[in-house]
RNA sequence: GGCCCCAUCGUCUAGUGGUUAGGACAUCACUCUUUCAAGGUGGAGACACGGGUUCGAAUCCCGUUGGGGCCA
């Protein structure tokens, strides 16, 4: 029986269509405060921004999370699907007249508010709806004028201590009277997200620092409404190239594109942990229940940080080194039949050979898809050649040289790495050549690289047969190309 | 415009009054090698600025600058 201690944390995101690589470290860094405490991870979509959800878009989250192996032990909770306990607390801050009802068009709040910051001038709401007479509330009433309900903002100054920032002071003359419910009936950010948090028993609110400027304002609410403060923790935002929030300009944002691309999910989570956080010694790949272990709030960084994607490939071609040949056949399966280098059902019949291309390929890729570009030679003839690489080796004596030797390589009895290797370099000794000379050219115009796993290796993984075929193409193309 | 947050190599960071300011990625050189990687060795590279406090500040305080965020 897992037992549970008190920590409650929850992820609380908004289905925009995506999920975001910030959403991501948001929930890891949640989710490790409740391993490490032995908590409860919390899913909850915030989603009362009804028209840009649906079920897909939820799904997208949900799938996110799960590619990462986050697991959650609650949830998900909908937020459309609490409105009435929205609706009850805000009655509850009327009644107490904590709130009151504001019957100003929105839109042309909004309009004098844009107006005062282009002059340069600050602006907030001026109460005027508090200050109706009874009459004047009467008349908009019978009007059946739209009203949004805001929460009377007490005076004096708020103050708190959050877990990555320290002390937190913002003045009552700071904070407006803000609406805590539209006049459609949804409740604001701010108002929801107390009612969630304390209906579902938050103990610490962890979340990104863009909200650090609501708190003081979900403070007085759970002041109001007598209600008990969790611990607040505002995680440091993650910054593209340019310094400015990841977005979508950014280029690649959504954790899927990641996964697409064949990062590993231990491989990002590694980094996402790492990105913000330290565990104070030197040491950088640590997989979950490391991170688990050595995680707290404490040694969070509070500055924002950049995201480096080169960071990342490296690391990903770390747990990509580490893995078994056998785990990383398995991880570059997908791989390979969408690129129709291998056909399902080809899979298990040629494991033993596959086996051995992962071997020779595993301290070469980055990512799992960097097999398409990198590996595609060992499965079709269609490859392009390198640019100028092949160019290099189209010369008399080259081609005379490849043309000797390989009359040589057909007749090889045992086409495997070391005879290969030897017949190479006895012909190299006997026709006084490098056996260099020989070795960059066959491996232009076998693989169209002029890179890549040991040549040796790599013709026995090919065959006698398909390199015969790749060498004669070469003659058969630019056989004739005289001497340059 | 107001308020809030932040500030160590290009990037991620260690550092909590006394360090030759450490590590990682990237970069450069060397090494290994048939090549490309991977690996190994080494180099270059930072405390935004100005005032304090102190015998002594990357570290504490104040200001400036810069960056970021929020304001149904």
């Amino acid at each position: 029986m897992k037992k549970f201690s008190d920590v409650r944390v929850r992820m609380a995101p908004s289905p925009t269509g995506f999920f975001h690589v910030g959403s991501a470290r948001t929930a890891l860094y949640n989710w490790l405060f409740a391993r490490h405490h032995n908590g409860t991870f919390i899913l909850r979509v915030e989603d009362t921004d009804v028209v840009r959800s649906s079920e897909k878009m939820i799904q997208v989250i949900l799938d996110g999370l799960t590619w990462l192996g986050l697991n959650w032990d609650e949830g998900p909770y909908f937020q459309s699907k609490r409105l009435d306990a929205y609706m009850t607390y805000v009655k509850k801050l009327l009644d107490s007249e904590r709130a009151y009802y504001c019957y100003c068009d929105p839109e042309e709040l909004e309009k004098e508010k844009k107006e005062a910051y282009k002059n340069k001038i600050d602006w907030q709401y001026d109460r005027r709806c508090l200050k109706l007479s009874s009459a004047e509330r009467d008349q908009k009433e019978k009007l059946n004028v739209p009203k949004a309900t805001r929460f009377l903002v007490p005076d004096h100054p708020v103050e708190y201590y959050d877990s990555i920032h320290g002390k937190i002071t913002r003045e009552a003359e700071a904070i407006e009277d803000f609406v805590i419910m539209r006049h459609n009936g949804v409740p604001t950010y701010n108002l929801a997200c107390v009612v969630d948090d304390h209906d579902m028993g938050i103990s610490h609110v962890i979340r990104a620092v863009e909200h650090i400027t609501n708190t003081p304002k979900q403070l007085l609410l759970y002041e109001a409404l007598g209600l008990p403060k969790p611990e607040f923790a505002h995680l440091p935002l993650i910054l593209g190239e340019d310094k400015k929030k990841l977005s979508k300009r950014h280029g690649a944002v959504s954790l899927m594109w990641y996964k697409k691309q064949g990062f590993l999910p231990d491989a990002m989570i590694n980094y996402l942990a790492l990105l913000g956080w330290s565990p104070g010694d030197d040491k950088e790949i640590m997989k979950k229940d490391e991170l688990i272990n050595r995680f707290s709030l404490e040694r969070i960084n509070p500055a924002n940080a950049v995201f480096d994607i080169t960071k990342l490939e490296w690391m990903n071609g770390q747990y990509i080194l580490t893995m078994s040949d056998e785990e990383l056949l398995n991880h570059l399966k997908p791989y390979l039949t969408t690129a129709r280098f291998i056909e399902q059902h080809e899979i298990e019949s040629k494991h033993d050979w596959l086996i051995h291309v992962c071997r020779l390929m595993k301290p070469r890729l980055k990512t799992l898809s960097e097999i398409n570009e990198k590996g595609r030679y060992f499965f079709l003839d269609d490859f392009e050649y390198e640019k100028d690489a092949l160019s290099k080796h189209l010369n008399k004596k080259t081609l005379l040289l490849i043309k000797k030797f390989s009359a040589e390589l057909k007749i090889i009895q045992n086409f495997n790495a070391q005879s290969i290797e030897q017949t190479l370099r006895n012909f190299a000794k006997k026709n006084n050549v490098k056996a260099r000379e020989i070795i960059h050219p066959l491996r232009v115009f076998v693989t169209g690289l002029e890179g890549g796993p040991g040549l040796f290796e790599t013709l026995e993984l090919l065959g006698s047969e398909t390199c015969m075929r790749r060498i004669n193409k070469v003659f058969e193309v630019h056989g004739s190309t005289s001497d340059s």
